[in-house]
DNA sequence: CTGTGATTTCAGTATATTCTGAAATCGGAG
DNA sequence: CTCCGATTTCAGAATATACTGAAATCACAG
């Protein structure tokens, strides 16, 4: 097949892949990457990989690297043409279930860890001599923080997009929260 | 005067350093400042400049650097000792309030312009022609989305640290807002 | 002012990360 | 099986980032 052209894209359309592959790079997501995603999330219609190369300028083993990372981000996926053996991409939609993909997945890779860290050096200090008492608290106040994080999260986790939209939307939902819940 | 030695560190202390410095990478934080940060957070008191470099292994101009870094994040302060030129360095304590500051200047540097790139996006799209319908759609979608976010944490701001940690510690929390405020 | 120790700056170096292009592999058609 | 286009792998190159050490600057005591 004749190399595939780059797709025509508006200034518009530009600016925000190349912010996001800023945005990216200080999220410690590579900027190809973020900007591939940008891509495939914007397109119309799904993109070969030969396609999002031209595009972006990459090589394309290098899109192909950055396509299998999305992917196992969860946020992209294949797709297919009938009578074409060329796989097409194609982003998840819904902002919000991206949103709430990528949470679960940072989570997953490093707040568990670090949770487990934090419960191994807690209990190593449990042990130790009293040298260490300072230290033992600090740890103590950075684990408890973060259990206290992912126990939120994991409730946060069971409300549906559509809860979970209409309460971050709810203006005044905070305050309220605190009124009902918090005042007793 | 003379070179100051490495702080004594029990392995468990180590083990936290290491580790914080690689989550650092993980969420575009430098390894080193990160490594810095773990450190002065942990030490019981506050300390020199020297004194990081030794422990750490870095040099003393690297520690600079790093420290005006966390210094500029807010969660590094100078403090001083009675009679003793050299500056100390001290963390914030308050693991909930650092939370905090952290989001907020994240917000500041990464979020808001981005929703400025969004909104000029999205405004630059509305004049274009339909060709552009879709790509205005999703960039629309998103830029919705992060509004939602941004409203709900200018909220979420406004709660004192006293009643977030109240209301992330409830069991149950996130079902009894749901119950509560979104069914009707 | 001068001297001294503390701190910062910054050009050059080292390291880590990302990217490329060529070669290997895959997988279906014939 | 062979062929051929699509895809992946990976060693080396390019680039970006972090780090060092020496020199400059600062700030304060004397």
């Amino acid at each position: 097949m004749a190399t595939s052209a780059a797709l025509p894209l508006s200034p518009a359309v530009r600016k925000f892949i190349v912010h996001w592959g800023e945005m990216g790079s200080s999220w410690g997501v590579n900027r190809t990457v973020a900007q591939i995603h940008a891509l495939v999330y914007i397109a119309p219609r799904p993109l070969t990989a030969e396609e999002i190369a031209a595009t972006l300028s990459v090589a394309r083993s290098n899109v192909s690297t950055s396509l299998r990372e999305l992917q196992g981000w969860g946020i992209v996926r294949v797709a297919h043409v009938l009578g074409d053996r060329r796989d097409y991409f194609e982003s998840m939609r819904d902002v919000w279930e991206m949103f709430r993909i990528i949470l679960e997945e940072r989570k997953r890779r490093e707040v568990d860890p670090t949770l487990n860290v934090l419960r191994d050096c807690v209990s190593t200090l449990d042990k130790a001599r009293p040298v260490d008492a300072e230290a033992k608290q600090r740890l103590g106040d950075l684990l408890e923080f973060m259990e206290t994080m992912d126990s939120a999260y994991r409730e946060f986790r069971t409300l549906s997009i559509a809860d979970l939209r209409r309460f971050l939307k709810l203006r005044g939902g905070m305050r309220k929260v605190a009124g009902l819940i918090l005042s007793r």
